[in-house]
DNA sequence: TGGCCTACG
DNA sequence: CGTA
DNA sequence: GCCA
């Protein structure tokens, strides 16, 4: 097999442990063989679990003794004979009174919400999100039953950090969408509604990360959702002026670092008050360590305010902030004298640019800035030698303002809808999940990702050409900046992942949504379509940002083994 | 001191 | 080179 | 600029 991955499909694999505790634990009806028992009423019949009360009221206890005969293989007396702990405690030294730590750490030991809820979910869920006492965390990790989900050993992890909130997804599961055939609405004629496999699905009663109780202790980056703001968010902001400064000027190298450093810092749980925390943060060396330093004497950082306040700074940020337009694009162009955006314009030739009408829209914009640069002619002509294959980004210079709008979350998901009812009907039985920033929880997107499948691989190829082609007739699609079919069955490469359809296009709500207000802003819209088998990977390599940090975790999605991409957004 | 993610158009 |  |  080509394409070797850790299954990504939420069927949850419930083999569990033995445990070798057996009789010591009572169930209910102690009698009853597993033979004659129907085994569907015991929600978690391979596990035994043990009850600290202490902490716990009378009617909490009575719930969960009560949850625990119903639902597991019994309730241990002794907490050495159990698989799992359960208490209300959450300091090492209380719960030593009751458990020998010895014991506590051969166990997953996790609070009463991970029964509650394993329970509502109908297996077991995974014990690092319940953890009761942080010093447990590792084991509870390490020793939950039935719980394959092995935690990423993330290097940079490994220093210790605790980590800090959920996600908080305000519309769990709105994030993947099905076709809607199953409204009974129109026509009996119609061919029954594809049933949808469960391994393309979210998990039923989806994950809930959304408790509060998801231990925000956890040391792994990939159970840590990285907050969308996080306690050093100034610091955060100014280093990251150096880094776009750095990558502005062609100096990538520089810029790979601090996006590291901002990375690594971003992760960090506390308010940093202290050179010797930052010490610790991996990807922080001399150099960045002396500027942090200077942050906290001065609360800023003096490199980050000049570059800031530099007209060349802000003269390529503008520049780049055309969709084509990257660091070295911008570097010629402010060499060539431009400075302004209606400079761009004339260079690029945009039509309303008559000089007249040029130093009229100076004025309504009120651009500080008089016409910019030596009286050279109108930009183009025999200068645009070099340059003018880009008519496109005359395009892109009109686009440039809608699109560097942000989209609210619910505008994302109407997006979703609407392109997902044109899909269904192009080919029903379509399962699509809205990837990127939306799904990292932040509440505003740059853009809008959604990735695609359909259960019967074959369906799949030409699919983004057709749905691509379809939005366009019909008004939605406006542009298509980029278009891609299937890399060919090239014998030699083995992967599949490069075999995804994907079209970056400018969308545009059509007037039939309800969102559709006025005259609606214009969009990114990314869709990648992956056969089903890559589907979940695909999701998880459309929702993580970039720099990628490597962690430890089983094998690649290309099957280059040995790491994963994970975490972290910078700024 | 060399190397920093990769793949595509 | 620019974008994802 | 940081790390191996």
């Amino acid at each position: 097999m080509p394409f070797k991955r850790p299954a990504p499909t939420p069927t949850q694999s419930n083999s569990g442990s033995e445990s070798p505790s057996g009789s010591k634990c009572s169930s209910e009806s102690s009698s009853p063989p597993p033979a004659k028992r129907p085994k569907m009423t015991k929600l978690l019949p391979e596990i035994s679990v043990y009850l600290v009360q202490a902490k716990l009221d009378a009617p909490a206890i009575a719930e969960l003794l009560t949850l625990g005969e119903r639902h597991t293989k019994g309730v241990c007396k002794d907490a050495a004979h159990a698989d799992v702990i359960i208490t209300a405690i959450s300091m090492r030294r209380r719960l030593e009174r009751h458990v020998p730590w010895n014991i506590a750490t051969s166990k997953a030991v996790v609070t009463p919400q991970w029964l509650r809820e394993s329970i509502a979910h109908g297996s077991a869920l995974p014990c690092g999100d319940y953890v009761a006492i942080e010093d447990l965390h590792d084991s509870t990790v390490q020793n939950c039953p039935d719980c394959k989900c092995k935690p990423c050993a993330c290097s940079d992890s490994s220093t210790g950090f605790s980590s800090t909130s959920s996600p908080r997804r305000s519309a769990q599961g709105q994030d993947h969408l099905t076709s809607p055939t199953t409204s009974p609405t129109t026509t009996s004629n119609k061919p029954a509604p594809i049933p949808i496999p469960a391994n393309l699905l979210p998990p039923d009663p989806p994950n809930v990360t959304n408790l509060a109780k998801l231990s925000y202790t956890s040391r792994y980056a990939c159970q840590r959702a990285s907050p969308l703001v996080c306690p050093n968010q100034d610091l955060v902001r100014e280093l990251d002026i150096i880094r776009q400064s750095r990558a502005l000027e062609g100096e990538e190298r520089s810029a790979l670092s601090y996006a590291r450093a901002i990375s690594a810092i971003k992760a960090y749980p506390e308010k940093i008050r202290s050179l010797k925390q930052v010490q610790k943060v991996p990807y922080i060396g001399v150099k960045i360590s002396s500027l942090v330093e200077e942050f906290l004497d001065s609360g800023q950082i003096s490199e980050a305010q000049k570059i800031k306040s530099s007209e060349r700074f802000q003269t390529l940020s503008l520049f780049t902030s055309v969709y084509g337009i990257g660091p070295t694009a911008a570097r010629r162009l402010a060499a060539l004298g431009l400075r302004s955006l209606d400079d761009l314009e004339i260079y690029y030739g945009v039509e309303r640019g008559a000089v007249e009408q040029n130093s009229q829209i100076v004025e309504v914009e009120e651009k500080p800035r008089q016409s910019g640069w030596k009286g050279r002619d109108k930009g183009r002509g025999k200068d645009d030698a070099d340059g003018l294959g880009d008519s496109w980004i005359r395009v892109a210079l009109g686009l440039r303002e809608d699109l560097s709008k942000k989209i609210p979350r619910d505008e994302v998901e109407e997006m979703g809808r609407v392109v997902m009812r044109e899909l269904d009907a192009l080919e029903p039985g379509c399962v699509s999940t809205i990837v990127g920033g939306y799904r990292r929880g932040k509440p505003e997107s740059n853009d809008v990702d959604i990735v695609f499948t359909h259960p019967d691989a074959g369906k799949v190829k030409g699919l983004c050409k057709r749905l691509v082609r379809r939005l366009h007739e019909r008004g939605m699609v406006t542009h298509v900046m980029h278009l891609s079919g299937f890399h060919g069955h090239d014998p030699l490469r083995t992967t599949h992942w490069d075999s995804l359809e994907k079209s970056l296009t400018v969308f545009v709500l059509p007037p039939s949504s309800p969102l559709h207000a006025g005259v609606p802003v214009r969009r990114r819209l990314d869709l990648i379509f992956a056969p089903p088998e890559v589907y979940w990977t695909a999701v998880i390599g459309w929702c993580v940002p970039y720099p990628f940090v490597l962690c430890e975790i089983g094998e690649r999605a290309d099957g280059r083994g040995g790491q994963e991409r994970v975490d972290h957004v910078p700024a």
